[in-house]
RNA sequence: GCGGGUGUGGCGGAAUUGGCAGACGCACUAGCCUUAGGAGCUAGCGCUUACGCGUGCAGGUUCAAGUCCUGUCACCCGCACCA
């Protein structure tokens, strides 16, 4: 036989896959369905890392095997083409960003297809694409028209880098997690969704899913629910303070009030506050900082106490002092806190610093003067008139329902998840469809008049004065009004890249659908995605916005699923031979494309599934590729010692048995490094046998299929096998075959093991006992003792106990 | 600080969930073959001269522990003054 010429082998069958439409998804809607996704890229200039076809290839795997167990397969591939990257090389070299976002595609597309992924290449999308962003668009009116949009002048995080507003998901440690700069807060105003209002549904909805449990953890921390109270304390000026808690129970431990630096309330008080100067001093300096000194500075505790102000707590009319402080968030609960240093650490500290007094209402804990008593579960109420004797628990149900009767509380959920910022000062992102009129203030434009399309210019610098580029070009923004006709402008912010993500599975399942974002029978029928693997970085990015925006579009009855996603899978990353993270700068950058020409296809993605845990991340070694190149020879040379039964031999049928079990199991479980042992393991059996016949090679082969499908398939042509690979079954096994008719087991003496039996695998727990007892190593070792235990664990092993 | 996770040979990693620790592969060693080897084949390969000892460390439960329990150390990831 000639030999393996992977090069030659894999571009034809690229060939014909393609020219075949092979993996294109049929529209028939009677069979059963496999939808199976992966994170589309966005197409960078570096090209394709080798990161990506880890994913790739595993969920290719899962898609190929689903195929051959007989569903109608949906795997597909697009692009993630707006964004930053692409822009800033594009001023850079003064190629416009569309000609580059178009190089780059191909060749993301030459590499993916070299890697011989089964995607339906028919369907592929791309978010830059007018015909794509137009649903985009359409998707971001319905937001506004339900009020889940809207405009507003708040604080915002800047990347003084990028010259570009951030969501809170994109702020890392306090810098941009695109690029790494500094991110100051800045005052602009900005589009913004409403994601807060679905935090409820995006909280419950994972109840529903086959999530892995750190993707769902990680969720459910970044939305962050608490179940609290409402308080309304009063004033010496009249005005109420409204403050949020989850230990109600401690209202009467409340020495002092803390309120945000920024809360409202302190400019309508500007004329009664007696030290107004330090206030505003204090004010500034806090403005100032930007989230990362803010963080940096998180231990030490400063604040301003007002003077000419006290607050009166509720429950005993005490007065008590009102301070300022930057450890309370504006953004969170009402920007203002009860402080009850005896059983809350943050306060605790604050007071000690400033002098204040500390009462206990909790008991059971060690000196609150010392440190703050914390615990809910074990304490009992103290100093707290009607609560005292009663748990937290009862006591927080029983201060609820006072301060409900009185009218001056309420039960409250609070969430940290913020509204999402939408807005950004960029050229290359889709442009929001809104026009400002000075009448009518801010207009949707007509859905008729989608898709709004990026101006083709030359210029997309971005502005200093935090303006976005588009808003130079004068032609574009000048318009008029939809609703008055009136002279108007239009929006000039674009949308995030996060946009054209978050919904681009829906178009898939109907990519050229004109009418609509996809028609409601193809989303009926491929909807939820059955399985999406991606990176755990896009946790509380991408995976939340789009589970948002899919129940939102949901609730409009746009789509038919309430989910969008039915199970999610997360890989590690592929590090550098040195363990650390692949970057240039460190130069330990792997290029696929290398490493198909010196070894091919079938073998980087064997390599790639069989190189660790795939939820963990493992180190490239370019050395253990070799096993995987070995293993592709020798099934290849396999072919030249095939004979013409047609049987599995029974010496071996127990070992094929089982490890077709474990290769389908192991491809469910995303286990293919253990697969592929399996499969090593076997091929390492039948090698030894000095041939294999046709019934045993074609198993073995198809087996193999969804990893390494160009190899086998040609082995497939070569040994005159009907057909095509990709149009076989699926291999079954029988469980009552797996089990081989004879087992070794091991006889232990008190947990040591003195001998090794063969004895047939339906052997009795007593004929057992008695075939161990008459070996010589184990006679020796009981000889004169007593036998005080003897067991008998099937197909594994005898342990007898000898005192 | 809170939440999640991980510690197993020289390396990547297995171990049917309490039942032979180290599957499979890499690297390495020896031999064969070869003009040659970054090729192939055969054998070996946790530690120890041994008795034995071994899954981060110290205890415990059990006939039996990598796996369960208690304590402890180290590292990684996420969130971080969230009231």
């Amino acid at each position: 036989m000639q030999d393996y010429n992977y090069s030659k082998i894999e571009k034809k069958w690229q060939d014909i896959w393609d020219e075949k439409q092979t993996f294109a998804a049929k529209n028939d809607y009677t069979l059963p369905k496999f939808y199976g996704l992966v994170e589309f890229p966005y197409p960078s200039g570096q090209g394709l890392h080798v990161g990506h076809p880890r994913s790739y290839t595993a969920i290719d795997i899962v898609s190929r095997k689903k195929r051959l167990e007989g569903y109608n397969v949906l795997y597909p591939m697009g692009w993630d083409a707006f964004g930053l990257p692409t822009e800033n090389f594009a001023i850079k070299n003064h190629i416009h960003p569309s000609i580059v976002t178009e190089n780059n595609i191909a060749n993301f597309k030459r590499q993916l297809k070299a890697l011989g992924f089964s995607f339906d290449w028919s369907r592929e999308v791309n978010t830059t694409d007018p015909s794509y962003y137009k649903w985009t668009q359409w998707i971001f009116l319905q937001l506004y028209k339900k009020g889940l949009a809207y405009k507003s002048k708040m604080n915002v995080n800047w990347c003084t880098s990028c010259k570009c507003v951030l969501a809170n998901e994109e702020v890392v440690n306090g810098v941009c997690e695109r690029c790494g700069s500094e991110v100051v807060h800045k005052e602009k105003s900005q589009w913004m969704l409403k994601i807060t209002d679905y935090a409820e549904k995006l909280l419950d909805g994972l109840d529903n899913v086959d999530f892995i449990d750190r993707v769902k953890t990680q969720q459910r921390n970044w939305i962050g629910r608490s179940y609290g109270t409402q308080v309304t304390f009063g004033t010496t000026i009249g005005d109420n303070i409204e403050i949020f808690t989850t230990r109600a129970d401690t209202l009467f431990g409340a020495t002092y009030m803390v309120m945000s630096p920024e809360h409202p309330l302190l400019e309508k008080w500007a004329d009664k506050i007696g030290n107004l100067d330090e206030v505003k001093a204090y004010q500034e300096t806090a403005a100032k900082k930007s989230d990362f000194e803010r963080t940096e500075l998180a231990k030490d505790k400063t604040g301003v106490k007002l003077e000419g102000v006290l607050a009166i707590n509720p429950v005993n009319n005490t007065e008590i002092p009102i301070f300022i402080s930057d450890y309370v968030l504006i953004s969170y609960g009402t920007g203002a806190i009860m402080a009850v240093p005896a059983h809350d650490t943050r306060d605790w500290d604050f007071a000690k610093k400033f002098n204040l007094p500390i009462i206990e209402v909790v008991a059971g804990g060690e000196d609150v003067q010392k440190q703050a008593f914390t615990d809910c579960a074990t304490g009992v109420l103290v100093n707290s008139d009607f609560l005292n004797g009663l748990s937290v628990e009862d006591a927080k149900v029983k201060i609820q329902e006072w301060l409900t009767e009185k009218g001056i509380g309420s039960v409250k959920t609070n969430y940290k998840l913020r509204d999402w910022v939408f807005s950004r000062q960029r050229y290359w992102g889709e442009p929001i469809p809104m026009v400002y009129c000075e009448k009518c203030g801010y207009v949707p434009l007509d859905e008729s008049e989608l898709p709004l399309v990026l101006p083709n210019v030359d210029s997309y610098e971005p502005t200093d004065n935090g303006e976005s580029p588009l808003a130079k070009m004068t032609d574009w923004v000048n318009t008029t009004c939809p609703h008055c006709g009136a002279p108007a402008k239009r929006e000039t912010d674009t949308m995030p890249q996060w946009a054209g993500s978050s919904w681009y599975f829906l178009r898939y399942c109907d990519p050229h659908n004109d009418k609509e974002l996809a028609s409601k029978e193809a989303l009926e029928y491929w909807c939820p995605i059955d399985w999406y693997n991606g990176g755990m970085e896009h946790t509380t990015l991408h995976l939340l916005y789009s589970r948002f925006w899919h129940k939102f579009l949901y609730d409009i009855g746009a789509v038919t699923s309430p989910e969008p996603y039915a199970k999610r899978t997360s890989h590690g990353m592929i590090l550098g031979e040195n363990g650390e993270k692949m970057s240039k700068s460190r130069g330990n950058v792997v290029n696929p494309d290398e490493i198909i020409e010196n070894y091919g296809a079938d073998t980087m993605r064997v390599y790639e599934m069989f190189i660790g845990d795939f939820e963990k991340a493992a180190p490239w070694s370019q050395s253990s590729i070799k096993g995987s190149k070995r293993f592709l020879d020798k099934v290849w040379s396999l072919a030249d010692t095939m004979t013409d039964e047609d049987i599995i031999r029974p010496e071996i049928e127990a070992e094929f048995h089982r490890t077709i079990k474990k290769v389908t199991e192991d491809i469910e479980g995303l286990k293919m490094n253990t697969a592929i042992a399996a499969l090593m393991s076997l091929l390492n059996t039948i090698s030894a046998t000095g041939k294999i016949t046709k019934a045993e090679y074609k198993i073995f082969i198809t087996l193999l299929n969804p990893f390494a499908p160009h190899i086998t398939e040609e082995l497939w042509e070569i040994c005159g096998f009907d057909g095509m690979l990709n149009e076989t079954a699926w291999p079954k096994f029988d469980e009552a075959k797996c089990v081989d008719k004879n087992v070794e087991i091991v006889v232990q003496i008190n947990g040591k093991i003195r001998a090794r039996l063969n004895v047939p695998a339906d052997i009795s727990s007593a004929d057992a006992i008695l075939l161990a007892k008459d070996n010589d190593n184990v006679k020796n070792e009981i000889d004169g003792k007593n036998i005080i235990k003897e067991l008998y664990v099937p197909k594994k092993l005898v342990n007898i106990v000898v005192k």
